[in-house]
RNA sequence: GCUUACGUGGCUCAGUGGUAGAGCACUCCCUUGGUAAGGGAGAGGUCGUGGGUUCAAUUCCCACCGUAAGCUCCA
């Protein structure tokens, strides 16, 4: 049995799907857009009168499965350009002939057909439908844009997922139903973290353990800040629309801000920091001694995302970014990169995240500026990032219209992929605004301005982090790290009380569970909780100064002496700073 | 914004053209229990909102709001 490579096989069983619903649906106008091969297997794009349901995608499963069995052989077809449009025309599938017609002339133009169906197709494809594996799964059905624009018509798309064998496909099933577990949104009810409230769409309520872990992450940033030589500022949060017309939002970002009237003027709500930090820096008169000169800001931001746009923590309306700008001469950007690339390892390795992937973004083909300035960013960055050690990939004109940049992507334990941090470099703004420094010969000089996050935003943040430690946080970032349990409410509560006020007072998030219950309910409440540690103090702690303790996931439990128990929080404690720093 | 689906007590969900049910959580009582649910009782919902159809709607239809998947968008 001759072996086809796995895209082979997604995309003639692609076709497979589409030669089943033509059979089911005869009457139904039944015309077909694009069928790819993607990540995991493979969708077709459909246009029908017949609306696709759940039980439909078994149905036609269950036919894809018997076709595989009629062993139908497939063939390769060469159609002349006019021939395969005539053909196409004819068959009503007038999808299929755009497609042709975006066909380069003279290019061969090849159809494969199996049996009673046949698609246009560049192939490859396997020689009979029964060398096709029964290991794929229909998933779920979606809209989709004709040619992936919104003006057009929308097409009703299949996702399917599709492997060589039974187990590659039991692995992705399973796989999908972890990350299901993991979902930030459902933990972050069930941990009582944060929700949403329908007054407020994309707008999450922190409840206070997640507002407990926004702020101890703040609060991690501040301290890697603090060894970076970055101020924090403080800036408004509604300003005259003035402000946005001169930092060019007013005009490329309007449909996303927030407007008030008052007073006879229009204010915005901000949606970025920039602006502010652009007049502080305009506010006084900074020399070339003074830069790099690096402004950092929790701000809260505010962007109106289109609905459909939104989901969960990861695409919020209101947020906050570990933001900072930096104003710099261009001198010295290589030196900042360096600098930004070290600060970028140093805080994602902190939060154990497995592969880091670093994006540099090229100048666009709409841009501002001359080239000789963009070649001497670029130049700095790639510089950069070569200097800094790190595997890169370029995306060639994917920067913005401002400045490149560089992007960085984190994966988690499942190992997808987020895009978190960015470093954009930007000529636009320092125009805009009129920016000058003082150079070592006295003149003015036009700062660069270096737009920076490494959380990206905190939101985001939160969620994809959430889903990586599968909502077990690391003491340091617990909202809870420890309960103690007193195994006697009678004898043993006061002296739990006593120990849990010595730890308090040492700043750690602790409590005594003194609640009327039984010692394997609380147990399990605290094993639900995912917290660090659950103390156990019984007649036989009290005796022996000791406390017995049980980590989170652990079936059993240790006894160590108070001291010991200190000298471990302690240092549990001491990784709120990262490694690299201490 | 578009396509599709969903919206029932705090949470997870069942159910029905004749105005509702379970488990958990909550309150009280009993239980003082050594590491993943001790026992009992009780309170709590005009079934997202607004219209329409009907003798009657939580159930059917429409609109809106929200949520989810995907598309588009993310200067």
């Amino acid at each position: 049995m001759p072996k086809f490579d796995i895209d082979t096989i997604r995309h003639t069983s692609a076709h497979l799907m589409a030669q089943a619903i033509e059979r089911l649906w005869p009457d139904s106008h039944v015309q077909f857009g694009v069928g790819p091969v993607i990540d995991n297997g493979f969708y077709y794009d459909i246009d029908m009168d017949h609306r696709l349901t759940d039980e439909d995608l078994k149905k036609i499963e269950k036919l894809m499965k018997a076709i595989i069995k009629e062993k139908i052989p497939v063939e390769r077809i060469v159609m002349q350009r006019d021939e395969a449009i005539r053909f196409f025309q004819d068959k009503g599938q007038t999808l299929k002939v755009e497609l042709i017609e975006a066909i380069p002339e003279g290019d061969e133009i090849t159809c494969y057909k199996q049996g009673d169906f046949i698609d246009l197709c560049r192939g490859p494809h396997v020689e009979n439908t029964s060398q096709l594996p029964m290991s794929f799964k229909l998933l779920h059905t979606a809209g989709a844009y004709w040619r992936g624009d919104s003006n057009n018509q929308m097409l009703q798309r299949i996702y399917a997922a599709s492997f060589a064998d039974r187990n590659e496909l039991k692995d992705y099933l399973t796989f999908l139903q972890e990350a299901k577990k993991r979902d930030h949104r459902k933990l972050g009810k069930e941990l009582e973290l944060f929700h949403f409230e329908t007054v407020a769409p994309g707008s999450p309520f922190f409840m206070p353990k997640g507002a407990t872990v926004y702020n101890e992450l703040v609060d991690f940033m501040r301290r890697i800040y603090h060894r970076f030589g970055y101020d924090e500022v403080i800036t408004p949060q509604i300003l005259d629309s003035d402000l946005w017309h001169t930092s060019g939002h007013y005009a490329h970002y309007k449909e996303n801000m927030y407007f008030s009237n008052i007073d006879e003027r229009e204010y915005a709500v901000k949606p970025m920091n920039c602006p502010c930090h652009m007049l502080m820096f305009k506010h006084y008169k900074y020399s070339y001694r003074d830069l790099p000169l690096r402004y950092a800001d929790f701000g809260r931001l505010h962007r109106y995302e289109k609905a459909g746009a939104l989901g969960g923590l990861t695409r919020v309306r209101t947020f906050c970014q570990d933001d900072a700008h930096i104003f710099i001469d261009i001198d010295g950007i290589e030196k900042e990169i360096v600098n930004l690339m070290e600060m970028f390892f140093v805080c994602y390795n902190h939060f154990k995240f497995p592969n880091i992937k670093v994006n540099l973004s090229t100048r666009p083909e709409k841009k501002a500026g001359d080239d000789a300035t963009w070649d001497k960013a670029e130049n700095a960055l790639r510089s950069a990032l070569e200097k800094s050690g790190h595997d890169y990939a370029i995306k060639e004109g994917d920067g913005a219209f401002y400045g490149p940049k560089i992007d960085v992507e984190i994966s988690d334990a499942l190992g997808r992929y987020y895009q978190l941090g960015t470093i954009q470099l930007d000529f636009q703004l320092p125009e805009r605004f009129d920016l000058k420094y003082t150079n070592a010969e006295g003149n003015d000089e036009r700062p660069v301005v270096i737009h920076r996050a490494l959380l990206g935003s905190l939101e985001r943040f939160f969620g994809v982090y959430l889903e990586h430690i599968a909502g077990a946080f690391p003491f340091w970032l617990a909202p809870e790290q420890a309960v103690i349990v007193p195994v006697n409410n009678e004898q043993h509560l006061e002296y739990a009380n006593d120990l849990c006020q010595k730890w308090m007072s040492k700043g750690f998030r602790i409590r005594v569970d003194d609640r009327n219950e039984t010692m394997g309910y609380k147990t399990r409440q605290i094993q639900k909780a995912k917290v660090p540690f659950m103390l156990v103090i019984g007649d036989r702690e009290m005796e022996e100064k000791t406390v017995s303790i049980r980590a989170y996931g652990e079936r059993s439990s240790e006894s160590l002496s108070i001291e010991e128990l200190n000298a471990k929080f302690d240092e549990l404690s001491a990784q709120k700073m990262p490694d690299a720093l201490r």
